[in-house]
DNA sequence: GATGAATGAGTATTCATTCAT
DNA sequence: CATGAATGAATACTCATTCAT
């Protein structure tokens, strides 16, 4: 493979430049100079290598959901038992968020992106499809091998568990930290139920 | 003697084309003069109105969510039996949205805003924990009266059923209406199984 | 004489604001609204009692001089006896300055617009001629009486003074306190030997 | 490789169109688009030189006052003979204005925000200090040792010429011309002796 | 006498972008 | 590859002012 190009490499500096910005300053005024004067570049040399800003805002949501994808599954992979590795997905999904304000606001910026731009709204379609439920869906049969998981097909529990993970995620975020860890707890076991049947 | 108040009325117009605006052009795209040029007045009208855009958009948020609740309650309301009202809800979860593409960037938009602007989080916060929450638990409370929901307490239920509605929004977004509709079915039953204990 | 007027009371106290605003905000940043907001009433109030702002401005500098010279002549007439009178006089030009930042920043405000306006201009003039100079002219003649000032005529010294006490203020708002310290006494000793053909 | 660099050229150039605008609407109408209507360019390329109006201010007196100086110099270096230059000197102190209204509004205007900017107080501490002072300082002591001035030091004189020259120009500017004409005389009479000890 | 609605021109500044070097 | 010059449209906001109430 060798050396990446110099260009995708300054394209790539660029990107992590943008989403600094925009975690800090906001999506919407996360400009071309501003991006540039966080590099110490003059702004023309965004503009060479992204021909516009709407192309670079394009691969900006790739870059950031290419850094999401992974980060969501290095934290499955860690353990080697299969009983462990279910327990830290229930732990992960109902834990305190992996994300910080800024991280996250990025992330509902391309979200609220993908509603108006079809390009990106493959691109999070792609990731949820492809890398999250087929991810999910080889673990999940695994726990269902393992019995632990009971009277349910490995397809439903995953779509299930992305669903409850982005529903949690979403009411987490507008609820202070007490009232969430008081709430986190019954719905933590009210899922547990729902996979294992067993009353916790 | 001043002249007679025009404000409350004109806020409210105002708005009404900021948001109309917003879901048209996108939310980064609706500047004061374009809502001006919408309702045909100057730009600096909607100055003396709003002293800041910014507090033009926090108020923007509070329109926009109270149309939203306005329109959950509605459609909550309608039928008087309650087993007919429960079934009602669980269609609607996993029915299509109820917004179009335009309405809901918009509400990704304040979302998005909501990570950044305590004022917004708190008016997000409210809707959800004081609308959304007491409204439900009520309605909750009666499915268990009613004997519809079994071995499990009303606030649990609640939590859970808005979490699933916020996942499953969030999901569906992002996926083609079919591969959605084949999917909805499934988690249709499991939500069901979990509430009832009843195998659909 | 009775009481003033409404109208002129009004008058009065807008141009209080608006010499405070000035000496606060800088002239260039002192506007209508500003003074409005700064005696919490209605913009289009000010404009009720004066016209324009320029009107407003030419009546700024005449309110600002009438305090200013009331606080020049104050200043002289406190002592009783000639001689101290005298000293008086010549310690307040060597002084250090009557006016804070604030202040004498309105007053070269009010000088620059009297080098565009002649209708200001003709306001300094008149302040400068009646009442500065004649009122230092009886002064100086008293001086003269008494012996004090030899061999010069009233109205040179007058213009003398009058040009030495602005020279002075001009200089000295440029320099730092401890700089101009250490001038000012042999300037102080100049003048007295080019007034009394003492050598002090 | 970038473009060469017309920074400097440009910036005087500006700097330039600033004064003329400023010499002509006055100094609290001159605006950047203002400039930049004068120079037939863009208004944001005045920006992109100077990155806010306050920095093109400080430049603008900087600019002022080096022209001023260099007027100031030229004027005495004129005459090669020690007698005629201090001839010279006292004429000039008391000679018509050297600048016409649109100039010395410009100074007023400089002046006035040096009350307020500390940087441009500092300019101006260094126009009087540095080049005024020590360029005159040289100058009186080529008088003395000419034996024209008597009795006095060489820095007592320097102080008194300074001073005497601002408050000559600022109450001059704000007389007729012929008022002015007939005290100015006096006035150079009282000067000359107070050098020279000649009774002219 | 005083308010608030409304305007329209103006403010400084930022934006993305193009082009010459 | 990278800079700096330059543009032109857009930004939010302020200005003084007018007019109806």
């Amino acid at each position: 493979m060798g050396r990446k190009s110099k260009a995708v490499m300054r394209k790539q500096e660029i990107l992590e430049h943008f989403y600094l910005v925009m975690a800090k300053e906001g999506f919407e005024n996360a400009s071309i100079a501003k991006v540039a004067a966080s590099m110490d570049v003059n702004p023309s040399l965004l503009i060479h290598y992204f021909k516009t800003k709407e192309e670079m805002v394009i691969d900006l949501v790739d870059f950031f959901l290419n850094k999401y994808e992974a980060a969501f599954i290095e934290d499955f992979k860690k353990e080697a038992d299969v009983k462990a590795r279910f327990e830290k997905a229930i732990n992960t999904i109902f834990g305190l968020d992996w994300l910080n304000v800024g991280e996250y606001s990025v992330f509902y910026a391309c979200y609220y992106l993908a509603a108006r731009h079809e390009k990106i709204r493959e691109r999070f379609q792609q990731m949820y499809n492809n890398t999250f439920r087929s991810f999910l869906l080889q673990e999940v049969q695994l726990w269902i091998d393992a019995g632990i998981i009971k009277h349910q097909s490995a397809i439903e529990v995953t779509e299930y568990l992305v669903i409850m993970t982005e529903g949690l995620a979403f009411y987490q975020r507008i609820q202070d930290k007490e009232t969430w860890l008081q709430r986190s707890e019954s719905m933590r076991k009210m899922v547990y139920k729902t996979l294992t049947d067993i009353q916790l």
